[in-house]
DNA sequence: GTCCCATAGTCAGTGATATGACTACTCCTA
DNA sequence: TAGGAGTAGTCATATCACTGACTATGGGAC
């Protein structure tokens, strides 16, 4: 029961085919989810036998057909079903980490190299939050659009997953700093 | 493949009988894993029968028997292997994010109050990681430590989970007031 | 003309992860 | 003297998540 609320979630945008989701979950979801297009192709089709989502044929010419899904007043309800019940706090579960603990008793180069890649591809992603984050608000200044805006929710998720990468960067380039200053490599 | 180099990594430390280390998991690891006492008895057999880990008997009286696992030379490089393989950033996973993202088509009452419930529990999961910090550093102060202690893997996954709950803390803080003041609620 | 990319989706299989129900012994408390 | 909590560990099963290989078509680059 958990990829399952994401899709329902990330449906509520407007009607998606199984292939403009697996987008979805590659840019705006990313953030909190993340599932391959097979995982989402199986999940659409539960739900639909669930009737928590409703599917429809579009023909197209110039490409393949698409079948796109909407949630229905049931996937809402279990959605709303979903928020009742009490959600455990998972934890951050990153083999970078597991490296870090490890790294005393260990060659720290490659630890350092990984660092170092991972601070840039958090550096990254925190400007591709940010340019999602303009284009959601639109002309609105952050406060007003938060204030009054019709859709926040990715907006609030999406500020939650810049913060993640940014304090990701910042660990990234403090724990490189630190561990390049206990071992000075060679050359 | 994963599981079974956070336990080592968690090996390190010293022996650790299965029970042991299923607490060890608990508290210290569980900022970024975790896991159920069967996964990890099933994950130490594994790597026992792999060479990767040594356990030995150890006859209590006043209490059940034990065994008491250390990695062995393979363990090391099986993790200095791990080291070299360059890890893929994870995704945040909650299911409080997928909640918030919903929040603008749903009654966002028991969406308020988890995300309440969870700013208290990440406070309190930020004085555990202070008081293991405190613990980890002994006397010396963090700056010192960390230039010159000669354990500081777990110390510095301390600082990431620490700094992780302290930005879920203000996020939840800051959604709550802004949920609450867009639906101010009845009564 | 061929190759690659984007769109759209399916199938089979495996390993990782989680759930629930157990055994067994000791110490401490009510 | 029963019950609960802590220590120590096992078994079986379910579900999740992910990997890899596939089909099919149209459009553009070389």
């Amino acid at each position: 029961m958990a990829l399952r609320h994401a899709v329902l979630a990330a449906l509520l945008d407007g009607e998606y085919s199984g292939y403009q989701l697996a987008k979805a979950f590659d840019v705006s979801l990313s953030n909190f989810w993340y599932a391959v297009p097979q995982q989402l192709y199986a999940e659409l089709a539960k739900l639909e036998r669930e009737g928590l989502i409703a599917g429809r044929q579009v023909i197209q010419h110039d490409r393949p057909n698409k079948r796109l899904f909407t949630v229905t007043d049931a996937g809402l309800a279990e959605l709303a079903a979903f928020t009742a019940t009490p959600s455990k706090p998972s934890s951050i579960r990153e083999d970078l980490l597991v490296m870090v603990q490890a790294v005393d008793r260990l060659d720290p180069t490659p630890v350092i190299a990984q660092l170092e890649e991972r601070a840039v591809a958090a550096a990254a992603k925190v400007e591709i939050f940010d340019r999602m984050l303009r284009r959601l608000r639109g002309e609105l200044d952050e406060e007003t659009f938060l204030r009054e805006g019709d859709r926040i929710g990715p907006y609030l998720t999406c500020l939650r997953g810049r913060r993640f990468e940014q304090e990701n960067r910042e660990w990234c380039e403090q724990v490189t700093a630190l561990l390049r200053a206990r071992a000075p490599l060679p050359g």
